[in-house]
DNA sequence: TTTTGCACTCTATAGAGGAGAGTGCTAAAT
DNA sequence: ATTTAGCACTCTCCTCTATAGAGTGCAAAA
């Protein structure tokens, strides 16, 4: 006998019986009989011994019958049980991972190493791929700079963990000269180079605010314009996931009609939701897997995500990962979600 | 009798049934019949007579009979008479274009304002929005700025058409101060800003070369540092539509199972075959219908592509449209594409 | 404890039949 | 010379039925 979390004790036999239904089950997608079951794992049990256990399993909420006369399927639990205890995951062809450094590596530009990021995950795993951007806590303020268009409008530049690039244009009260843009952005930078952007933030508008009466009028206007610089920030919040390959999820059966694929294709588009699966999959540490209806989203009920975070320098980032049905290749996508975090973060790492 | 493009004439009488037809089959998606449309027309005419004239139609090549006993539909070459001699556009409501008008007016920031107006046309016409950004010769460089972010790597910012930016990291051979960073885009500035990208760059590549003997060192460097800056631009050039509203087309049933949609979504993803079609649509000045299997692309054969370039201070700068089904309310969307199109190059002027 | 045997349940598939829609043609009506 | 009525015909779509196949659960035997 072997102790599994939690659920009744289930004989080394059962997990065996089980693990083989599953994988079976996930290669095949049609339940599986117990007919099968018995050709199919190397115990040489009769189809009778195997409905037993069968029955069994079913009982604990492992397996579920789609109906009467169909074979078994594995719940979220079992694929919970599965993941979690009975998978051996593949280790990668090293010209995997070779190749997936190479992508990542040779990319100059942040937004699109992320973007490319997003794409190969998908294309590795024939699934959606899903990368979350940096958080703004997260977001390191390395220089800020003003640049005057014309009168009365200035470009704002965030140079941000030093490789992200944010602007944004605002119109001020008066014209500035280019010395006294240049003045601003020395005072910011000295004040502010090296804080995360909400601090950042917080601290022009709270501190600034009371600084505005003790200073000069050039100066107060500066601090004004330093405020309309951070104060449009929150506009780019929801602007903070990439999907690629969300197409390839038309080709699996389980999500079946248009109908189902639209709302999931909504879910992608709002972002929201996701997003807010991704927040939890960033405070656990390590590799996160929502199995079904363990996401708590209904769109998501058929599907898994399969989650890394990603750090650079020590610290999290952001987290990526793979949305594709329940009944995916969990010991293929597994290890390659692990490692395209782990090589996004070496490629976030080497630009310094 | 009136005489019609090209085809075989057809009494007034003809065009009257058959476009009550069309407007009928637009509204119903199911093929209309001779009973159906001998009630719908208001000539009191028989159904008989209906038919007489409908296989008049349909020899001509206006129609289409599914099978024996359905109705009839409209071919592309039917469409293309309705839209082109028959349609009378609906004049939008002001609340309408209002609303459009404040959505767009009031978006700041470049990109979010093109995004909007892709997301507005999808949502107001419940299809497919689609924006072609402003290709590179339409571009012209307003401002070139350089910022040292750390040794050997250096910002550069671009401002484009008074409202684009575009940022990339070089990095140099040699360590850049700010006052000779300062000093090369005074130069550059001086002599390109007003001219477009593709111009820009050409010139910096060839007359730039030739200068590089002549002048000194610091220059010489300054130099190499602008083709670098220049030379990776071209990657950006595959971006420049942006889609919206997708997943609306996931209730049309003409383009009916997942396996058709999945081709579509994939041809939009893919954007080269779009943007072929866009810029067909950017030389004919004014709106393009392409209907149907005149777009040439498959994937489209039971789509409509409705477009309208947008200019701003009397340049063209682009094009935008909707794509949908063949099966569309062209009296609603036409008007809907043009007036937005409008509006953008309203919201593109105002903010010079 | 495992297996054999068997009755039972449920699905999926194919075929038959009928209703309904719409046509085209011919002959009558205007 | 048109238009209409009448009618046979064709095709789809739906429902109903029958049947084969897969798989089960249970009881009794091994």
């Amino acid at each position: 006998m072997v102790s599994t979390t939690g659920s009744p004790q289930l004989s080394e036999r059962s997990l065996n019986l089980f693990k083989t239904l599953v994988e079976h089950f996930i290669e095949d997608g049609t339940p599986v009989g117990s007919r099968t079951l018995s050709k199919d794992s190397n115990l040489g049990l009769s189809p009778a011994t195997i409905r037993n256990v069968m029955a069994d399993l079913e009982d604990v909420g492992l397996l579920h019958s789609p109906h009467t006369s169909a074979g078994r399927v594995p719940t979220a639990k079992g694929y919970r049980l599965f993941v979690d205890n009975l998978l051996r995951v593949n280790d990668l062809q090293s010209a995997q991972v070779e190749k997936i450094a190479q992508e990542l590596t040779q990319e100059a530009d942040y937004s699109a190493l992320m973007q490319r990021t997003s794409a190969m995950l998908s294309d590795v795993t024939k699934l959606a791929g899903v990368v979350m951007l940096p958080r703004q806590n997260m977001s390191i303020l390395q220089h800020i700079e003003f640049v005057s268009l014309s009168a009365n409008r200035v470009l704002v530049i965030l140079v941000v963990n030093d490789r992200e690039i944010q602007n944004r244009i605002i119109n001020t009260d008066k014209n500035y000269s280019a010395s006294e843009l240049q003045q601003v952005s020395n005072y910011l930078n000295e004040q502010f180079a090296g804080k995360d952007l909400t601090q950042v933030r917080r601290s022009i508008l709270d501190e600034l605010g009371k600084m505005k009466q003790q200073v000069n009028d050039s100066m107060q206007s500066a601090i004004e314009m330093a405020q309309m610089a951070f104060d449009s920030d929150t506009s780019k919040d929801s602007d903070d996931l990439l999907f690629s390959g969300q197409t390839n999820l038309m080709d699996v059966a389980e999500l079946g009609q248009v109908e189902q694929l639209k709302k999931l294709f909504e879910t992608f588009n709002q972002k929201r939701d996701i997003l807010h699966l991704l927040e939890q999959a960033i405070q656990a540490d390590g590799m996160q897997i929502f199995i079904g209806e363990e996401s708590g989203y209904d769109v998501l009920d058929n599907c898994s995500v399969v989650t890394s975070p990603y750090e650079a320098d020590g610290q999290i980032l952001g987290v990526l990962g793979v949305i594709g049905p329940t009944r995916m290749h969990y010991e293929r996508v597994i290890p390659i979600v692990d490692i395209t975090a782990k090589m996004l973060g070496l490629a976030l790492n080497s630009k310094n």
